[in-house]
DNA sequence: TATCTTTGTGGCGCTCGGTGCCATTAGTGT
DNA sequence: ACACTAATGGCACCGAGCGCCACAAAGATA
């Protein structure tokens, strides 16, 4: 608690503004690292104390969020077939507060539409699928890298990226719809 | 046709084979572009004009295999649902020659269990998926765009890379068969 | 107040992937 | 022999990322 030797320079929160502030008005990729610890004013080796790496920055805090997925999935009713406990539970993850909404499109618009980014995300969203593998696993008394356990993260995650990148499409689009409406897809798809 | 100029030096297959070596020696991340250079007796430089990157050199030449998959989907009798012509395609699309099946496999555990190559495959996939979104898209009507096109490639590639997955655990499995145990699992999990 | 301990900072130097530039090389055609 | 053409590969440079380490800034102790 008491806070004994030097005290930070920074944060991971002042670092994600002071990038996301240029990554807005140069892009991504035209942004180095060196620029982005000037503008917060700190030394370029500290931050990838920070952050792993540039590309991880986008993703704020996502890691500390699986934490309250696995408890979202542990607390909806059991009552129901696995496959709609995860719809539910995918659904409860991605609401948030409307005020939220800008900065989250802007965070979701870069994630998706920056090629570099798009092949980091797999690497982060790995978590997230096994979230969903072991919830299934668990409930069908199976192993989490099972077939079908593993299956249904991948779909999960396939499903939810659609309906993101739909959702990015239309600025009026309500994203928890387009999750909805991408399942429905998906179903009428394997209907015939 | 009448070969002008300085002859070439190197073979996008000469260097894929040279890398492979040593990729088996020492793993992916271990083996520098000069390192394969020196293997293939050639420039560093000339390396990146065979291939964009370090990470691509594992696909090979899976660019040209997309007009093969185009075909497949085309040439499939087409009186049957779409998604069943799909699953058709996909398996007719990983079929091989049993001789070559040690080779491939060496890739796709490259690709599939190096995490750099992890990430980065989701950019080279993303014209597979555009492959069947466009396949489903024109079976329906729809635009490749539009929601349940676009669900659709993304679900048949996390089908397969599952089904890849798994192929890999099992030295004795076949890939066609669980191609189909994939799909198995995701109607029985969707079932209930 | 002076010193010790703890902990974050940030500069330096290096490796490696990747790119633009350009002189050179090794062929073919006249 | 000479021009033409196309691939090669060296060189210099950039940016991400990392190991190392001296240093700064706080609290604790005496």
């Amino acid at each position: 608690m008491s806070s004994r030797g030097r005290p930070v320079a920074t944060s991971p929160a002042q670092i994600e503004a002071a990038a996301f502030r240029l990554f807005a008005e140069r892009g991504f990729e035209a942004v180095t690292m060196s620029e982005i610890a000037a503008e917060v004013g700190v030394g370029r080796r500290t931050l990838f104390r920070y952050f792993e790496s540039k590309n991880d920055i986008p993703w704020g805090q996502f890691d500390q969020t699986l934490e309250h997925f696995r408890a979202i999935l542990r607390e909806l009713p059991q009552d129901r077939p696995v496959h709609e406990v995860v719809q539910q539970g995918v659904l409860a993850f991605n609401e948030f507060d409307p005020a939220a909404e800008p900065p989250h499109r802007e965070r979701m618009r870069l994630i998706l539409e920056t090629p570099t980014l798009q092949a980091h995300s797999v690497l982060r969203y790995a978590e997230w699928r096994s979230v969903i593998a072991e919830y299934v696993a668990e409930r069908l008394d199976l192993r989490p890298d099972d077939l079908l356990p593993r299956t249904a993260g991948g779909v999960a995650l396939t499903l939810a990226i659609s309906a993101y990148e739909a959702w990015l499409e239309d600025p009026a689009a309500d994203l928890a719809d387009l999750l909805t409406a991408t399942m429905s897809a998906l179903r009428s798809y394997l209907a015939d």
